[in-house]
DNA sequence: GCCAACGTTGGC
DNA sequence: GCCAACGTTGGC
């Protein structure tokens, strides 16, 4: 069982958009990095969902992996803004997972609390220009996230 | 809105 | 294969 860390821009697909549907594909991921990691996701790996761009950005919830990675479908939808006219139905560039939203959090972990966090020093989300869409997460760090949450934040 | 970080593209 | 230019991400 392994852990992920998935941003999202709330504007966009929030926690609250996955609670509503449930399950929902995780589609147009276009970083090698970020596919390979999706390549690597197995049903049940467990998902922080990271609200990025907002007020604040932070973990805003939880969700697991919901079946095997695939052929992202939007990768072949012509005008579709994810549209990639190099991909190749036979030998497609891009994946996804279907993600189902879990238990909520009792509240949202920000990332300034995160960098707080000497437990978390080494977590890929803190560190400077830390872009990447899909991110490892370690046993332990999750474990620290769930903690924090459950906390009361520090003033 | 600014800009640092960093991935991608394309000329050479 | 190098690297400058460019585009995107995302915190602030």
């Amino acid at each position: 069982m392994a852990y992920w860390l998935m941003k999202s821009e709330p504007d966009v697909f929030s926690i609250e958009h996955l609670r509503r549907k449930n399950v929902a594909g995780w589609d147009g991921v276009r970083n090698y990095q970020a596919r390979n990691f999706l390549r690597e996701m197995a049903v049940g790996d467990g998902l922080l969902f990271y609200h990025s761009g907002a007020e604040p950005s932070g973990v805003a919830g939880l969700a697991e992996v919901a079946s095997a990675p695939s052929p992202d479908p939007t990768q072949f939808v012509r005008g579709h803004a994810r549209f990639d006219p190099r991909s190749k139905r036979e030998d497609p560039t891009w994946v996804q997972v279907e993600v189902r939203a879990k238990a909520k959090l009792a509240r949202l972990v920000a990332l300034a609390e995160l960098k707080a966090n000497p437990a978390l020093a080494q977590m890929r989300v803190v560190q400077q220009g830390s872009r990447l869409s899909i991110q490892p997460v370690s046993a332990s760090e999750w474990q620290e996230v769930l903690r924090m949450a459950r906390a009361t934040p520090k003033k």
